[in-house]
DNA sequence: TCCATAATTCAACAATCCTTGAAATGTTGA
DNA sequence: TCAACATTTCAAGGATTGTTGAATTATGGA
């Protein structure tokens, strides 16, 4: 993740609708949710919901794929774990402050005691 | 964190002369930079620097004091750190794979073997 | 006090972003 | 093929955001 999709992901992320359907998309897992379903639960209307979706899928956050007359979206866990380490990246090595409550949050994602990779 | 102050944060970060007081902020550390050093090093109009280091105050993500006739601003370690961990919360429990990159980058701050708090 | 320095505020304008409803595209089943 | 469904695209507007230079506030030293 360099400077420039960091730039776009975060203002991707800083739209409310746009924040609630990552949101739910990254809670929704792997099979991800159709544009409807998305529109529906949010209460927004269709076209709005896919104006959204199209500028989520331009700054790399989303993925989208046909599935019969729905489109299913899914959150890209790549970009996202990216923009994690983006944010921590310049702050870890001269301050821990930054990095110790992500650390805190990450607990039940480290395999085994202290061997990290 | 929550998410009216993420949503903050993110539309703070998401301009470019924004994202990079912070990131020079971030690595200043404690001792922060004064307003005109900032304008300077990025080659930008005190006024439109000021303008800038109002709405990354207004999102909390730096903190100003003033020290004799400069302002020293300086990054605000909390906020960032809480943004990050805003970031991971939905996707630590479900999905590790957006959590594991930040662990890794974590990997320097983590105190002891395996215990983490 | 007066001047130079450091930074912010203000007003104006340009550029970008968000929302809306109508029209268009693509898909499925009858 | 035709109709219904799911979604996107388009154009128009209103709202927000970014930039600029001039004016303003605040500080410290002569």
């Amino acid at each position: 993740m360099d400077e420039r999709q960091a730039l776009a992901s975060f203002g991707a992320l800083s739209q409310e609708t746009r924040l609630q359907i990552v949101r739910m998309l990254v809670v929704a897992g792997p099979d991800g949710m159709a544009a409807g379903t998305i529109a529906e639960k949010l209460e927004v209307s269709p076209s709005n919901v896919s104006f959204h979706l199209k500028e989520l899928d331009h700054a790399g956050l989303v993925r989208q794929q046909r599935e019969a007359r729905s489109i299913i979206y899914t959150a890209n866990y790549d970009a996202l774990g990216g923009l994690v380490r983006f944010l921590m990246e310049d702050c870890c090595a001269g301050h821990p402050e930054i990095c110790a409550p992500a650390v805190e949050v990450a607990a039940c994602c480290i395999p085994t005691e202290g061997k990290l990779q």
